[in-house]
DNA sequence: GATAAGGTATACGGTAACCGTATAGTCAAG
DNA sequence: CTTGACTATACGGTTACCGTATACCTTATC
């Protein structure tokens, strides 16, 4: 690997090489980052092939996210053994990103699979299902709460789910009484909530309880949905079916997957006794 | 879900929530990527907690490194059926992704190990080591090439190994054959190597044959690499060893984890029988 | 109901990491 | 020695923002 006379790659060559423009590498020598290691007189650049190994270096520290101006830095002082903190401290860094990446996979999923069952409901039809019990993340309580008090529970809620990391792709639905949904206060909700990963043993944990729930779907825009509640409090008269505890609701058609707020869908599901 | 005079946070409120600057937020108003549900006379914006799930999305495609343009696009205009189908293109790509993380994290675990083992290797010592056989990647034939041929070789070699995705994290090495080497045309290398991610059954795989091998370090440029030579030439004579087949030279610290071309160490290792 | 604190919108400039293009100079093959 | 292909420099443009200045608005407090 030694001469005198050594063979040289041209820009356009290196550039072809490394898979980039020839303006990437122009970039990288103004910058200082990537010099050629010979520029004659006419101002030439040629790269010898031992540079591709800076190069992809460079390539796998900007795909990790660094900054070129901390490559530069890492690359013009360093020692063996900063040499080695550095990689060793990106490779955790990759761990963290192959969990999230694994993460937003699993949040890509459920979107899917929401959507594809949505797909395949009939809006129209109100029925009567059997749940089996389901642990559900919840926020606060919101009950009688001020515009304010609610804004920030929903915030709290947000960043909560956040920072456990919880945010399945699920979306974020709502837990209303019976009685403020006879009292036809439709938005004073007690809770929101969301699913969650399975496994997650903290707080604010609901317990949605296994049995009966009238379940329909309301088309478009929420102030509207006393029209659904309507027609699902008729369906419970006509089967003599008693409400109890709570109604929940949630969007399984947002503005993700559809377009315009009179194609969105809300799935509610009232909890029921059979009297 | 549902009210009239409904609960809304402002910008500064949602970013904070969002984990984003204001700008942010600005910007993809005026991109018309995510604009609040409401925007009052005085030009105040306000946006619905349940836009917090748009914004997640933008958020998640980003990392995918979608461009603005088209999440808008996507966003703008879609039925459930392309949104489905978008988003399973997503995971294809997460799945690509990870793969190329875990690929990323090889390359850094063979630099941190080379660059760990050179550390604790004294680099004046000559001495006689015993390899296992090892199959390594190489290139075309390069002996007796032009500049011009020598280099379509390199340009070759890099990019087939790019393209198999067997580009380990090791350098690229040089063999040169042992009447080369006596010939003092240290640079008339037969082929160009590297070592590569075991289980490779491909085409251009060299067998380094097990025995023994004279082991020097060279320090410094390389155009001096002749001295290095002269002194392993001696130690086979001192020690009654035959050269035999070829000599395998390999940076094992360059520009990547030390500064300046006078602390670079080249390992090269001599093939020799005992006489 | 005035005021002050703090939050908001617009605008403009700047940044990173390039890409495209125009112009002029250079190299290498026939 | 010419011709075509390549090179360097320069300058403007792009994306996805960030910072800051200025002016305006809202809200809590007195």
């Amino acid at each position: 690997m030694s001469e005198n006379l050594r063979k040289y790659f041209t820009t356009g060559e290196f550039a072809k090489i490394c898979h980039v423009k020839k303006q990437t590498l122009f970039h990288y020598d103004d910058i200082g980052l990537l010099t050629p290691e010979i520029k004659t007189a006419k101002g030439y650049r040629y790269y010898s092939y031992q540079q591709y190994e800076v190069f992809a270096v460079i390539e796998l520290l900007k795909e990790l996210k660094m900054p070129l101006k901390e490559i530069r830095a890492f690359l013009q002082n360093k020692t063996p053994i900063e040499s080695i903190e550095l990689l060793e401290e990106q490779t955790q860094l990759i761990e963290k990103k192959i969990e999230n990446l694994t993460h937003l996979r699993e949040i890509l999923d459920t979107k899917i699979a929401i959507t594809k069952n949505a797909l395949q409901t009939d809006f129209e039809t109100i029925s009567l299902v059997y749940y089996e019990e389901e642990l559900l993340l919840r926020s606060e309580s919101t009950l009688d709460t001020t515009d304010k008090e609610f804004l920030k529970s929903v915030s709290n809620f947000i960043n909560y789910s956040d920072n456990y990391e919880l945010y399945s792709g699920h979306p974020i639905g709502a837990i209303l009484h019976k009685d403020k949904m006879m009292e036809r206060d439709f938005e004073n909700y007690s809770y929101l909530y969301t699913k969650m990963k399975k496994g997650w043993q903290g707080e604010n944990v609901w317990t949605k309880p296994s049995g009966f729930y009238i379940v329909g779907y309301h088309i478009g825009d929420e102030v509207n949905i006393f029209e659904t509640y309507d027609r699902l409090i008729a369906y419970s008269i006509e089967h003599q079916l008693q409400l109890k505890g709570y109604s929940y609701e949630e969007y399984i058609l947002d503005a993700v997957s559809v377009n315009g707020i009179d194609n969105y869908v809300t799935k509610i599901m009232i909890e029921v006794e059979k009297s």
